[in-house]
DNA sequence: CGGAATCCTTGTAGATACTG
DNA sequence: CAGTATCTACAAGGATTCCG
């Protein structure tokens, strides 16, 4: 403990044991999936991300990048020009990844109002003194 | 707000406007992925899922479920006998989820040495100091 | 059996300010 | 431009206890 979080993962052997969520912890993030999908296109930089994203602060943008290149799912190529330029670029494997992810926003797409409906439902059924306020 | 948290989301309005993250929110929390799998095979009691995943506590599955069962993905179903008897199942939006989560792992599993490696390797260049302690 | 209520500890993320 | 550092807030999750 003592040692101050610096942003990175602290957690050394979690024993993570389960599969299922090994996958889900590398995408649970606020934000990973969104930068997964806004560098699907190629090589992006830093700046473009961060006005890509929004509502996403420097911090976790720069925390974010920096898992996923740790999980190997970003490269970071750093170009020492004036001023610098650093660029990311998904890996084979997570491009992999980003095309299964793929498929839950569809599905998301498609269900999204039978959620929402849902949802609405139940609350009304659970919650009515919220309604006659 | 001062409302104590009773588990249930207490969010009315959050505005998500990004439907990535609406997906992933509903899949995020720590167990919704495991008990939709532990699910996925039929009806399943409560105390069933309780002792089928482990490590989860009787808090965190019944908050799950509740959400769950919130937004259409699982329906709950009461037998009123003695002892009381409570069947939870995968509604059918939640068996194409479900499906879709199965690439998911499925990709886990394949590249989870990847990534492995690739932490090690990271990690190994970033903080040489943990290694010879 | 299948929860609900309560309390408490953490991780995750936001805001802000500073730097090579 | 591309980050760090620090400090803080909040919500998710764990442990425990009680109830129909």
């Amino acid at each position: 403990m003592s040692q101050r979080n610096t942003g990175v993962t602290t957690q050394v052997v979690n024993a993570h044991a389960c599969p299922v969520r090994e996958v889900l912890d590398r995408v649970a993030g606020k934000w990973s999936v969104q930068i997964l999908v806004a560098a699907a296109h190629g090589p992006i930089r830093f700046t473009e991300l961060e006005r890509g994203i929004e509502g996403i602060s420097r911090r976790m943008l720069a925390l974010t990048l920096r898992n996923l290149e740790r999980d190997g799912l970003v490269t970071r190529t750093v170009h020492p020009t004036v001023p610098p330029k650093v660029e990311y670029e998904l890996t084979p494997v997570a491009v992999e990844l980003h095309e299964t992810l793929l498929r839950l926003t569809d599905w998301a797409e498609r269900n999204r109002e039978y959620v929402a409906k849902a949802r609405a439902a139940y609350d009304a059924e659970h919650q009515p003194e919220l309604l006659d306020a």
